[in-house]
Formats: structure tokens, sequence, C-alpha cells
DNA sequence: CTCTAATA
DNA sequence: TATTAGAGG
């Protein structure tokens, strides 16, 4: 979920093609979430091989990342480690939300009702230990790098672009910028048409570009004050937010009274100690520098014998992606002598 | 979502 | 060459 910033801040509609030669940090669990969202058959069901382990995820890492790779952008995954105690409570609220949505899907399908169904099977979606690790799987053969969080990945991936070894931090969420991520890169993984909820109607996903220090001059706010303007619009640490604040009045009361804390005693709402801790978490994020970020030529056997031995995939196609990964300028330059992208 | 084949 | 339907796993 992450905190909703999305009525107050500026974005620019880029095209995937102003990536190219960027390295870009992409919060994989965000990513893999999507192609599980996505990758669906007509009746709803996701991807599965004979053994009925579902594979959308595998297929939308695969597919994607071979096309972020031929448009010449470097991705770098990065996953999530241990969560901070204090998402805890919201992580089993998740939990809760899709045991019951399972109980609706299961409902929905004996009454015969399939968009009912495929709704709830989106909101039941679970993202397995497996899933991480078959993921992280294809990415080493595909001689992509990863970077294993200690704690949050959006706060690594912020704190490998703040360093500058990316040039953005890719998610949906609008986390990143608390974690202060120079730049944000949104709709990176899913671009393209997406239907929209209960309509036959259609609208176009395009990758957009949020620049920190843009929205922080717009604002006419600090760093300190964009986390706890989250904090009152409600984060992953206090989802709960606050009655009747959502972003804009969120906005107008860091303005106004400078800080959270003055922010709250306007509105006679007591003041936390947990929310000096909330601060701390994107302030002094608990990130590692132990990363190393490598891009080589896929172990071509490993990715074939993985994904069409194991997973199903058709080899015909796994063979032609692994020529697109050749011919991908990322290779094609260093291959034939020239000077590489990122010196 | 992305790929491929079919179609204009 | 560009667009679209259906399949992929």
């Amino acid at each position: 979920m992450g905190v909703d910033l999305s009525e107050i801040i500026q974005r620019k509609i880029i095209k995937l093609d102003d990536l190219k030669g960027k390295i870009i940090a992409i919060d994989a669990y965000n990513a893999l979430y999507q192609y599980l969202a996505a990758i669906r058959q007509q009746d709803g069901k996701p991807l599965m091989n004979r053994f009925g382990e579902i594979t959308s995820h595998l297929s939308g890492l695969f597919y994607r990342t071979i096309n972020l790779l031929e448009l010449g952008i470097k991705p770098v995954y990065v996953f999530d480690g241990k969560p901070p105690e204090l998402k805890y409570k919201e992580l089993e609220r998740r939990i809760k939300v899709k045991e019951e949505a399972e109980k609706q899907y299961q409902k929905a399908i004996e009454s015969g009702e399939i968009e009912e169904a495929r709704s709830y099977a989106q909101r039941a979606i679970r993202l397995t230990d497996r899933m991480v690790d078959d993921s992280i799987r294809l990415l080493t053969y595909m001689g992509i790098p990863y970077v294993k969080s200690p704690s949050e990945g959006e706060a690594q991936a912020a704190y490998i672009a703040k360093k500058g070894d990316a040039w953005a931090a890719a998610s949906q969420d609008y986390d990143s910028l608390l974690y202060a991520s120079p730049r944000l890169v949104r709709n990176l993984a899913i671009t393209g048409k997406r239907k929209v909820p209960k309509m036959d109607a259609y609208v176009e996903v395009l990758p957009e570009l949020i620049i920190l220090e843009e929205v922080l001059s717009s604002l006419k706010i600090t760093q300190e004050q964009l986390i706890e303007l989250g904090i009152l619009i409600g984060t992953d640490y206090n989802p709960e937010g606050f009655e009747r604040i959502g972003p804009k009045t969120a906005l107008n009361l860091i303005k106004k009274y400078g800080n959270l804390r003055m922010a709250l005693k306007s509105i006679n709402i007591e003041y936390k100690d947990e929310y000096d801790k909330i601060k701390s978490i994107f302030l002094n994020p608990n990130v590692t520098d132990n990363y190393k970020l490598e891009w080589n030529l896929p172990d071509e056997g490993k990715v074939i014998s993985f994904l069409t031995g194991e997973k199903d995939f058709s080899q015909e196609r796994v063979k032609n992606a692994l020529q697109r990964i050749r011919q991908s300028p990322v290779f094609k330059k260093s291959q034939s002598g020239l000077e590489a992208w990122f010196g």
C-alpha cells in the first residue's frame, strides 16, 4: 500500500526510452506482486505449470527484464528482508484481508459469478517464500543483480539511488520519496492497457517520473516535513492515519504548523512516541552497503532448464528471449569492446 | 503482463 | 508496418 501522495505531487509522464543507459533499483516485491495480479488467464486463474505451481511472476519478471535490457536499461532488483516491528500489525491485517478474499472467491466460484471471482482472486494473491526464491534463482541465471535489504526493499532501493549507484528507484508506492530517493519511477513493471474494475473500459498506463527535489520545492516543505506529512496521511506503520485527514488537509496542516507535533496539537490529538519511531524508520532506515551491481550474460543452460524443465515455459520462447538478451545494447557494447555504458 | 500469429 | 486476438504456464 504505502503512503498515498498521488493527489498532491507532480509527476512527469516519460517514455521507457528516456531511461536508456540508466540503472534502476526496482522494488522486487512490488514488481512481482503486480505480475501476479496482472498475468492471468481469461477465467482469472494465474499461469501455472504442470504441478499446479503459479508461474505468473516468473513470466512477468523474465519478459519484462528482457525488455528493459533491450532498451538499454540496467535493472537491479531489491528484495525485502525482515520488516520493522511497527509493520507487523499492518501485515497481520493484510493476511486477514486475503483470507477473507479467499472465502469470497470460493463463494463466487460456487455461484458461478466469474467477474466477482476474478476480483476476489486478485485480492487473495500471496507472494510466497518459494516464489521469491524462484525469482532470485531466475535473476541469478539471467545475470541480473539483486540486493537483499536487511529490512524494507523500498528503503534499500532508495538508498542505492541516493548514493548514486542507481539513477532512480522504481516502485508503485510513494514510500521511496519518504526514504529520500532522489528519483522515483512508477509504472515501470506494468505499462500498457489496464482494465478499469467492473467497467468495460481500459486506461493506458504510462511510466512516470517523480523528482524528489521538485516535489519538495513545489510543496515548499522539507524532507522531514514530507515524512511527517506521510505520517499524517498514514503509512505502513500507522495505516489508520487520522480521522478525516487526507493528503490535502495533511499538507495544509504541515505547512501551517510547521511540524507534526504542532499540527496534531492544533486538532487536539495527542502526540505519541510512536511517531518518532516511524520518523526514524524513514530517516535512518536499516539498509546495507554490502552489494555489488554487475550485469552478466545469462547462463543459458540454467535459464532453459529452469524455465522449460521445471516451469513449463516453451523452449522456443525462452531461447528467443535469451537471444534478445545477447543482442541487448547493455551487452552488445561491452562485447564489441566499445566503451562501457557506465564507467 | 508479453509473445506470436493472423489480419488489414 | 501497425494493430489486435488469443495463448502463455
